[in-house]
DNA sequence: GGTAAAAGTTCAACGGTTGTAATCTTACGA
DNA sequence: TCGTAAGATTACAACCGTTGAACTTTTACC
């Protein structure tokens, strides 16, 4: 294991081909995205944008696996921040404080669109609430949604393990796994209750920090058997 | 509002039209569900269900809002019951008690088929164990479940919030909702996972008492601050 | 430069979903 | 009892997401 260096990124040489097979993914979800935005989930067929983006439909369906992952294709960046926010934390930081800073200070989750504080710009909070507001009317993006946010919720499961030195299948790693998931997803859906009232981006900001501060309280006060140093 | 006694029970004479559609819908259900479970739901088509029922596709749509509707036709049921669990317990049980009495007693939960212990009955294992596998298999399904559980857990906000005395936007209302439904999710996941794997009823019913015990707990350690004597 | 593999295109088909208009069934008052 | 309005079901057609197969173009590499 240990032999192998296996740096995070990988700075291969990156021939033309994988090159362009990235710039037709990138455009079809740019503007598949704007499309969304503008007009709706649900209102804008795959073949609008398989024209716009000068494609066949078969090739976006040759990119991403359905129409919904065309609109949530950011997913895998986000659990990987996630992830390496646990791992990568500087020592003597805990678990749970280091997840409230990204919370806190970096993300705009599931979706993400600009960093924190990229609210301030009203072209961009427009933009993000346009995103908020496609998913909030599409039944189906509902779904996926909260399919997203269980699988991000486990997927960081080993990750508690590993850093708490505990079995993946012990019943406090299970309950500490899906209790977070379940601190994100009120997060997720404050910041989404906020923006979609327009409110203003420190109000937002505001009332984000007081959720996320409220159940990472009572998640210490849970699970005050772990290991006070690292959770 | 109190002028109107308006039992929770319509015992309406129900006329024969209204006899009639429950009839056609309570079949379509029942003849999709055991076509689902005996070939996956994506291998189901709705022209096959409309043909088992003797109904034409457009009256499935008729009772049902889509597909996915059609496999989880008890929802509303379940609902109902989380609902009634905390507002029709006993005097001096607190709500944690009766949810968790709930969960370790009586009910099996989404897409319930059996009460609790008919697992012993192999034939309804089996039945259940279907019902979770054709679940497992389609990203659809799952997705779906996963947009139900999240609606469950915040169908119960307005309960705790009336029953606690409290107002539903409270953050500690919120944060007790999202992570009481946590643990119906964990509880649902680790019955599942116990069921799929085929593991005798009893060491069914152990692991799934086992993830709440562990559950409850913590939660009751979390929210310390809310009224004893009920919560 | 030539060739094999990858990426993209075209075409056809299937299945879920919806709207419209026609048909049949129940409810209910003249 | 009949006739009619409302409700439930059907047949039909269309749209869209999704997939498979065969074919064309582009890139990688000898």
């Amino acid at each position: 294991m240990a032999a192998t260096p296996e740096p995070a990124q990988e700075p291969e040489p990156l021939g033309l081909r994988e090159r362009k097979r990235r710039r037709t993914r990138l455009e079809i979800a740019d503007v598949a995205t704007r499309l969304f935005v503008e007009r709706g989930f649900e209102q804008v067929t795959l073949a609008e944008i398989a024209d716009a983006a000068e494609v066949s439909v078969k090739t976006i369906f040759n990119h991403f696996g359905s129409k919904e992952d065309l609109f949530f294709d950011r997913v895998d960046e986000v659990r990987a921040r996630f992830e390496s926010a646990v791992t990568d934390r500087a020592p003597g930081v805990t678990i749970l404080a280091a997840m409230r800073e990204l919370l806190t200070e970096h993300l705009v989750p599931i979706g993400d669109l600009p960093p924190w504080r990229a609210l301030s710009n009203p072209e961009r909070y427009e933009l993000f609430r346009g995103f908020q507001e496609a998913q909030d009317r599409s039944p189906a993006l509902r779904a996926r949604r909260a399919l997203i946010g269980d699988e991000t919720a486990e997927a960081l499961r080993p990750v508690y393990a590993g850093e708490l030195g505990r079995d993946p299948d012990d019943p406090a790693i299970r309950a500490l796994t899906v209790m977070i998931g379940a601190a994100l997803e009120l997060r997720d859906k404050t910041l989404r209750a906020a923006v979609l009232a327009r409110l203003p981006a420190r109000e937002v900001e505001a009332r984000v920090v007081a959720v996320v501060e409220e159940c990472f309280g009572r998640l210490l006060a849970a699970f005050a058997d772990l290991d006070r140093g690292r959770f």
